[in-house]
DNA sequence: CTCGATCCCTGGACGC
DNA sequence: TGCGTCCAGGGATCGA
């Protein structure tokens, strides 16, 4: 579950430790998570990492080649100063970890990419689910890859921010979880911040009022600052790049708190599905939309003819 | 345009 | 103790 505040820690954690360094060399395991496992091996050797960001949920290890002595007489190198941008874009999935290890530590199980930095020490990346993604871009296809995401939360204006929102028919909750609206919220953040605004979650977002709007941008921005300060929440497995776990889940407001208590007005904190994902909400608090009655929803249970194995691929 | 369903994957929780 | 089953969840994809 690492959302924005997660990898915004683990990106700043490896700032201070691991930018400068040059990778030496690659040892990849499985690779199903991976866009181009050959770039990786082919590129990544030879590069520094000069710094390492937060984008949405990506963390962009930024690279350059290390001075790679210019030949005589190169005489392009003045107008084309490096490759503008190259790097290495990491997901972290629901269970993604990367940090540094010494080499002498023992391999942890499910570790599928191993750098060796020029000071000795590897950079290593386990994901048990294999949900997140790995890949090497540079020039237009790295600027295509990151135009495709929304706004940064953190950042947005309250008039993008409204504008994003009030444009589409789509449940509130959808939104928050569209990364091409915004980047870096997750199902944990979401609810916290619709709690807070006092929004349903199936609430539809053109229907949302410009107030209501804004307080949700501040609400979200609130908590996601709030939640970088304790570190980030730690559910499930979630450490940092040092291996220090989070806070911010003893703040959460509904998350994980279905037929507990609202803190704020008492009421019976309820669990849902909205967009495909667990809402956790208050019914007295966040009021269901008008029209959103849908009628009486059919539970249709658990549908599971077989383990269907028509995999398509590609 | 929007939605639900399905798949990917594994570990942990839970039932027997 | 151990096995089976369900679930979590970000994102891609497909059909409705």
């Amino acid at each position: 579950m690492p959302e924005l505040p997660e990898v915004e820690t683990v990106a700043r954690g490896l700032q201070a430790s691991v930018a400068g360094r040059r990778i030496l060399s690659v040892a990849l395991g499985k690779t199903d998570f991976i866009d181009d496992p050959v770039a990786i091996e082919r590129e990544l050797p030879g590069r520094a990492i000069t710094r390492i960001e937060r984008f949405g949920k990506f963390m962009l290890l930024k690279l350059a080649k290390s001075a790679a002595p210019a030949e005589f007489g190169s005489p392009a190198d003045e107008n084309a100063p490096v490759e503008l941008s190259e790097a290495l874009l990491v997901h972290l999935g629901m269970t993604g970890h990367l940090a540094p290890h010494f080499p002498e530590q023992p391999l942890t199980k499910h570790t599928h990419v191993t750098f060796r930095l020029d000071d000795g020490r590897e950079l290593r990346y386990t994901d048990a689910r294999r949900f997140g993604r790995m890949a090497y871009l540079s020039g237009a296809a790295l600027t295509a890859e990151l135009e495709r995401f929304g706004a940064d939360p953190l950042h947005v204006s309250p008039q993008e921010f409204t504008q994003r929102i009030r444009a589409s028919r789509s449940r509130i909750k959808a939104l928050l979880l569209d990364q091409t609206v915004l980047r870096g919220v997750g199902n944990i953040y979401a609810d916290e911040a619709l709690w807070k605004a006092k929004i349903h979650p199936a609430a539809p977002g053109n229907r949302l009022s410009a107030r209501h709007v804004e307080k949700l941008r501040q609400a979200l921005k609130q908590i996601l600052l709030r939640a970088i300060e304790l570190r980030g929440s730690s559910i499930s497995d979630f450490v940092d790049s040092n291996g220090d776990s989070g806070e911010y889940q003893q703040h959460h407001r509904v998350y994980g708190r279905e037929g507990k208590n609202c803190y704020r007005c008492g009421a019976l904190i309820r669990r849902v599905i909205v967009a495909g994902r667990s809402s956790h909400f208050c019914a007295r608090c966040q009021r269901a939309p008008r029209g959103s009655r849908r009628g009486p929803r059919r539970p249709q249970k658990k549908t599971k003819p077989d383990r269907a194995r028509a995999t398509s691929k590609r």
